[in-house]
DNA sequence: ATGCCTTGACTGATCGATCAGTTAGTGTAT
DNA sequence: ATACACTAACTGATCGATCAGTCAAGGCAT
């Protein structure tokens, strides 16, 4: 009993994951210059000043929070990724499965992250070096799978057909109602993920498939 | 000469146009909470209590900027729209040109707005009812049109199609230079409108294809 | 001289960041 | 075992700077 044992700390969370977490909602929900120190201290039930001992500034902890974050989203999309056979006639399909699947958040928990992860693609100065280093390389893996399973097609091809699904998948990420407003949904339930990811691939296949036989 | 003549104001614009177009500029670079009063009475050389004045509050401002843009940006749709006869077969692509060209920023000038344009998509609780009232009303009209012109499609699968879409079109809007990146272009020239324009028509009509088909 | 613009000067509030100081745990010499 | 030294974790108080917004007064047409 000497030791703290880390094993069975179940939801006894650490202050570190219990600030990093009441950042990421509120930057999700406010962006980064709507976000005071002092609201995320407050949801983290810590004193404001702790934020800075651990992360030094806002904006170190503003990266924290996406590098961690993108980090297990590109974990899974690589893994993911490296069970597609780019000889499949179904490639192109798992392969766009890959990229959507884990923004979308299907491993729990990552429904806040939704909306940064949103902002980051459309984002300010600030964002775009964060862009670079924490999506860039997983990007530049996805662009030559696709070039792999579409023989023949050129980088640039590939990238902007990457770049255009990109864009459909940030206006379902948000679930901002917006979708269902235009459907004219009677009923107010959300859209099933599944349906939406499944609407997704349908519909970035048929654009990637006009692309390259362009 | 007794009264005022706005046809022949070319640059000696007034003090509420230098206003909305710092306003816009800054809004674009720095968002809503990155944009102070200070910084947009500077940028429009003007002093800062003449922004209150006219404007009330910065949000009262902000709305501003961003109605006027979007009511300019919704003619020029409305008007492309309108030619379109959803007889021929090209209706999808000259539906999607209508779209796509005006927010691309043919008709100068509206370059800053492409941010916060690309903003609102994606955007937090402010945004939304903005987008409510300034995007709905000319998105049921496309939704209508692509119905028109693609028979059996119902408004769910037309509503889906036009929020792909537009997703679409944010990655682009942006010049961010991402694309350029993720091409390998080396050199350093961004992509020419019309050829971007083109190659997001060819991808979403595609992907359009693919949804209805379904 | 009346009414619309426009301004400098100013307010209280809030921002991110820093500070000295407290607590708890750990190693170490006696 | 006991006393001491050192460190990581954490906090309350407070800093100067900046925030959006206010106000009385000046300029300047008609």
């Amino acid at each position: 009993m000497s030791k703290a044992e880390p094993a069975l700390e179940d939801t006894a969370t650490t202050a570190v994951d219990n600030i990093l977490l009441a950042a990421e909602i509120l930057f999700a929900e406010r962006g980064f210059d709507g976000t005071g120190m002092k609201a995320i201290a407050q949801e983290a039930q810590v004193s404001q000043a702790l934020l800075h001992y651990h992360f030094g500034t806002k904006e170190q902890l503003y990266v924290e929070v996406i590098s961690r974050r993108s980090k297990k989203i590109n974990d899974e999309r690589h893994a993911l990724l490296d069970c597609v056979d780019t000889e499949s006639s179904t490639a192109v399909r798992e392969i766009l499965e890959a990229l959507f699947r884990p923004p979308l958040g299907p491993a729990g928990g990552a429904e806040p992250y939704a909306k940064i992860f949103s902002g980051l693609v459309v984002g300010r100065e600030r964002d775009q070096q964060l862009v670079r280093s924490c999506y860039d390389p997983t990007a530049q893996r996805f662009i030559a799978k696709l070039q792999q399973a579409i023989p023949g097609t050129d980088q640039a091809t590939a990238a902007m057909s990457y770049t255009l699904a990109l864009g459909s998948l940030i206006t379902v990420i948000n679930r901002n109602g917006r979708v269902e407003r235009l459907m004219g949904k009677q009923d107010k339930a959300a859209l099933d993920t599944e349906e939406i990811l499944r609407k997704l691939v349908d519909f970035t296949e048929g654009g990637i498939t006009a692309l390259t036989k362009a």
